[in-house]
DNA sequence: ATTAATTCGGACAATTTTATCTTATTTGTT
DNA sequence: AACAAATAAGATAAAATTGTCCGAATTAAT
């Protein structure tokens, strides 16, 4: 459904968020260790992330990932997702026409449109805090 | 949402699908032209799909692929991406844990389970002959 | 100032997906 | 039987995604 390097954005910043909330600010090290990611790898995405204003990144000893407390409640799925993946997911084709749309749809136009509403939807209405919340109480994981 | 190959694959099913109903074979040339892919590429996957017995392969002169009239309402769209994309899409992990239930989700497990059972529902109860027919009305088109 | 711990950025490498080419095989037609 | 028109199958190539490495820049601590 999403790339990988969308995957790793979204672990990391629900783990970023997390660790936020109690004012600690995370290395890569950390994160690639806690979120079971190449550790390289994430620091690209943490990078496109940054520039997308969605964290902050702070270089130096010391230095590291965090996102400040009043925004976590503000930052949805979608954000994530659109800053690393862009919004074909909900968007696109189906069937990776150029041109479709309501006067000259694919086949499974309206099929799709329903269930990328929907994707779309969830996106958007899902926000930062209540995952991190959801690691926090150990009622979801970010890794195995 | 799915592969490039998938798209390719839906799109050559329904247009096999539409030729059959007039009992037109048709070829590989034929297929690619008006689904607008790549003729080499869009064999293997047509292969793919004779191997899973959603299509039939003709060789030799004359030969071509076709389906039979009277299998055609009973292919579903689910039936085609599970050949070519398996089921990882409506099955797998949103964020790509290894193992996700609901005894260990992942923080959006919930959410998107949702969303891809609507999906996987979507996908079971779409088949062949009603996108064949969009075609031949004229209401949806398979290029462009 | 020096050092150590960091992120940044660019180059590179591996893997996967997409696409192509070439040769074999099959089959209808002459 | 020979030929032409198809698909099959394997090898190869190109492009995209994923992953790695290394030197530069930044910053806190000593």
């Amino acid at each position: 459904m999403f790339s990988k390097a969308c995957e790793y954005g979204i672990k990391a910043t629900i783990f970023i968020a997390l660790k936020s909330y109690q004012g600690i600010r995370v290395s890569l090290k950390d994160i690639a260790g806690e979120i079971n990611s190449p550790e390289a790898f994430t620091a690209k995405i943490l990078q496109k992330l940054a520039k997308n204003n969605i964290i902050n990144s702070t270089k130096g000893a010391a230095g590291g990932f965090d996102i400040e407390k009043n925004k976590i409640a503000e930052i949805q799925l979608a954000k994530i997702v659109d800053a690393i993946d862009g919004d074909s997911i909900y968007n696109g084709c189906g069937l990776g026409l150029s041109i479709c749309d309501e006067l000259h749809p694919c086949p499974v136009h309206d099929k799709f449109k329903a269930v990328r509403d929907e994707l779309k939807k969830m996106l958007e209405s899902t926000n930062l805090e209540e995952l991190a919340l959801g690691i926090k109480s150990g009622t979801s994981y970010l890794k195995i």
